[in-house]
DNA sequence: GCCGATGATTGATAATTATCAATTACAGCC
DNA sequence: GGCTGTAATTGATAATTATCAATCATCGGC
């Protein structure tokens, strides 16, 4: 190794170490020492909206924590139809297979414009052999993921294309510091929900017409928590 | 430790070592030394159909490989109905979100007489800390545990249920070594597929009629592999 | 062999959703 | 401002599924 790469690895490291969202991510109870165990420095990636962060396939050779912005993660099926997988914000990681070696199992794509830091597989492994602490968040991470999948089963399972509609906003408003939430497009919530297209907009559509639902702009709107609550729970038998 | 305590740990150790799906689990890649840590002896446990491993929120002391058997992990709704989140068989572990000491996301019943080791959670980590060779283990199992929510979230998500239907006995078949395959009471693939009973039992009775499956015992049958994915593929045109 | 209990099946009907086909809204661009 | 392409919405209809209610099978126990 030579020494300017180490002193990159070190910048990285305490760029790291400071990092404004560091109690969010992986990194989290890792101590100055563990990161000597970095050989490349920690870089940091921007996307705009309907790039792509990898493909379902690729070779992994790096995992992503999401510092801003949201991911979907998107499967295409054998008839040319797809699903999205789950939905990553501030905080999550994206590729964990990539410790598997396995070739990625999604297609992670930017639905909000978003920043990542980009940890190689390597660094994250040699770091786990040689330090204790990252083992801790790591199962952390994969509980996480293990959760949120159980979540996104629960959204689809749970009663008609209405109710999912309704739990779907209230994940998403989880998902968002502010008051506003973002919604997905049409298409992208029949991905989600397993239902068309079409009867997705029809729900946001009768949603917006009772106020549950008010656009601020295409992708972010303010929601009725109470309400969607209510229809979560059953059928309500107003007009 | 007692001289006995740590003569039991072998002993497990050494029958961990002899185990015959020992390929097939957790311990596959373990040395000899490795198994020190092990300070009980990993005992093992049968269950017969209908009674719990664990249940939701129950704290969480060990983790279990599937010897054999099936085992549901089921998790009830807010409303009181329930959905099968998972089927684990032969090699599969049974609350692995133990490791990061939460409670048990869900309730594991058993559908087919089952038995398991218990791998206490202390020693799982102790273990993990003082030898690399299980973290590759870990990895995979956490890798395997989010491909299958993914296979699962597809089953419920592709086309009618007639489909999911297809699509699902395809899949338990997978976890069968022999021809016949278990199949689920209609409650139960309700449970799983996100339909009532009765519309499950409408198209088992179907396939029955169409010779696509012949049951062989309550819950066991042979399937026509060939028809099913047909099946799964779309609509087919014929009486 | 009979009984009772549980699960499976079937029927009739209403509610929900997909499908096919327009139409509308809107942003970007010349 | 008009044009164009994309996404959203709406309508009409058929297909699918839920719901409610019986009936049928089967298995264990007596």
């Amino acid at each position: 190794m030579k020494p300017n790469q180490i002193d990159n690895a070190w910048q990285a490291a305490s760029k790291c170490e400071q990092c404004a969202i560091r109690h969010l991510v992986l990194f989290a109870n890792l101590t100055k020492d563990d990161f000597d165990y970095l050989h490349q420095p920690i870089k940091e990636l921007h996307l705009n909206v309907g790039e792509t962060l990898y493909n379902q396939g690729d070779e992994p050779n790096a995992l992503y924590t999401v510092r801003s912005g949201l991911v979907k993660l998107v499967s295409y099926l054998s008839d040319g139809s797809f699903r999205i997988i789950r939905i990553l914000k501030q905080g999550d990681i994206v590729g964990l297979e990539a410790l598997d070696n396995k070739a990625y199992l999604h297609h992670a794509v930017i639905l909000k414009t978003a920043s990542f830091c980009r940890l190689p597989v390597e660094d994250i492994k040699s770091l786990n052999t040689h330090s204790p602490h990252l083992f801790t968040q790591l199962t952390a991470r994969w509980q996480q993921t293990m959760s949120d999948a159980d979540i996104w089963l629960t959204i689809l399972t749970k009663g008609f294309a209405k109710q999912r509609v309704a739990y779907l906003l209230l994940h998403l408003a989880e998902k968002t510091e502010t008051e506003s939430c973002y919604v997905p497009n049409r298409e992208d919530m029949g991905g989600i929900l397993a239902i068309t297209t079409e009867t997705a907009s029809r729900i946001i559509a009768e949603f917006k017409r009772d106020r549950i639902i008010s656009f601020l702009s295409p992708h972010l709107a303010t929601i009725d928590k109470k309400k969607l609550l209510v229809i979560t729970h059953g059928k309500n038998h107003d007009a």
